[in-house]
DNA sequence: AATGAATGAGAGTTCATTCAT
DNA sequence: TATGAATGAACTCTCATTCAT
């Protein structure tokens, strides 16, 4: 389903690898252009401003979770143990190789207090998770515990991203995925 | 015209509320010396600059956990049910009350890739935090138990203050801190 | 409101008026903006900080006096004593027209211990205009005899240009090239 | 006739290297005052403001210049040779040994144009230093040509400490105080 | 005399943004 | 659409100077 890869989508590519890697406040304009080959002048042709940009990034990432991710919670053609192998896999994909890890994340912790149009995507994309997960979850759980663990795995996840970034270390991250996978398949 | 006396601890409290709130890079040294009724110039007198400031935040904290929280861990005169539990209380006082998060993980996610003086200071916060928990655990797990758990913990922390900074909603946070005790105290 | 389109060129200039007459540490990026019609931070569309202006205000005369004094020594088409009088006649008058001595003087011995990038270009200008100088005193003089007037006869100028410039007189500055072109005139 | 070595005299002593070495605008008062092992404030009781310091450091110099090398020209019941080599091996001694070069001449080109004051004291050393001279030429020469020669060879000393410091290298310099002497010396 | 905290101006530099070409 | 020159505000940091202690 990939799209024109117009420019927009470029500069959108390497604003999120950048502010993945630097933070937002510390990545300039100039950084943008420069990875996308521009000068920062001709980047207010595609963007408004740069809060423009960090608001798309999230929106891309989140649009791209949303369609091949959470969407496989709810192909209920599969069993529920498939599904969340798939969902999780996918998940594992995704963060194993960001470098930076993850945007959500990142820009929860730099920005929260500060940009609110920012946390508002942020919060719609952890709640999409969290539905998510909860939706497979409540096949054997009542709804409540079902919210309830899929809360602490999304935040366990974050948390877990946080420590490989700064260790460099994926370890300890895998070990997540392979936890929330038992919750449904262990026999009760 | 002169003398407020300004301590270089002083300082450092109005730094970590504002790094806590803006983040780093979006906390200026003219911030920083409004908060303390100075100038921005006069900063200099007690920092060499605002690198600084940051590892001597980081380390003020530090070393408060360790002296006032990470500690308990070891006062092996007291059961460990009652360690574990004076620890939780301590660090859930601290969170619940901190706006803005915690220091450690905030600049851990904004400054991972790019201040290593300041996720050297990180690291050693958690692995301190980790071991503390760690020890307490090896009274009833194995010593690699002990250590997954830990981090598990840590973690899982982590991600709660994430979430509960973005939500502004210390609900799911407190149970955190519940499931750390329910793994020493429930009968196994 | 943009575009006043200034060159490099023209910031050179005034940079290089400005350096001959307050010095370099007292030249500020603001006074050479002005002197520019411009803002300060527009010169670093330009010039990435100030000392590469500094560099390339030294490069542009040394440049100059390379293509329009120095060359003149090598012109062996036209007889000695005539490409000796129009190299102290373009020096002349370079130096009774130029307000505030030389740059490469003033430069030398403001910045000599502390920038090594600009004594490089010092020493270079002034080795240029030695050799030119012995060049043309080998018609008369052995190569040692030629080099060693020629290192005198540039430090005797810069001496003279010093004096020239304290007492705002130029009346003695005058005598230093008629010396030259006497010792190349004069009969054995 | 060594006087008090009072503080005022050390950091007149100390600020005489900096500006040699650094010049006048790229001396702080903190550096001056560190290498006095002082405070910057501190200096303020001995000095009422930098240029103070500045003209003092003048002064202090010429002064010495004007007892220990100066005076040497007039003490008429000397030989002239032996006055005019003793003149020169004083000078020698001093700007061989003198990091920096000749604090006159630096300060002459950094200043010339803004700091009046300065000039003041650098032109009346450097008239000293020409009468000096012009005094002892007179045994052989006309008023009119010694003094002519006198500022020839000042100018030309200042010159030559301006490439010996540029270049490091003492080798050239040295033949100008030779030069000074057998102007006398040599029978006519 | 010396200290050390503070000042206030200004240094060099960066940055998001604008806009004529 | 892209460029590149310019803006103006803000940034980190430095400096000469002041003054209570």
């Amino acid at each position: 389903m990939a799209t024109k890869k117009t420019s927009k989508e470029e500069i959108i590519k390497e604003s999120v690898k950048l502010f993945k890697l630097k933070g937002y406040y510390n990545t300039s304009m100039a950084d943008i252009a420069k990875a996308c080959g521009l000068l920062k002048g001709s980047i207010y042709h595609h963007f408004e401003n740069k809060d423009a940009i960090g608001v798309s990034s999230l929106t891309y990432i989140h649009d791209f979770f949303v369609k091949e991710v959470y969407s496989i919670a709810y192909k209920t053609h599969l069993p529920v143990t498939e599904r969340i192998e798939l969902f999780i896999q996918k998940i594992d994909d995704y963060f194993l190789h960001s470098e930076g890890g993850c945007l959500f994340g990142n820009l929860a912790l730099e920005l929260a207090s500060e940009k609110l149009s920012f946390t508002q995507v942020i919060k719609e994309d952890f709640e999409a998770w969290e539905e998510a997960l909860a939706f497979m979850l409540k096949e054997k759980y009542s709804d409540k515990e079902a919210m309830v663990l899929a809360k602490e795995y999304v935040a366990l996840t974050q948390g877990s991203i946080m420590m490989m970034n700064l260790h460099n270390n994926s370890e300890q991250y895998l070990q997540v995925g392979q936890k929330i996978i038992s919750l449904l398949k262990e026999e009760s």
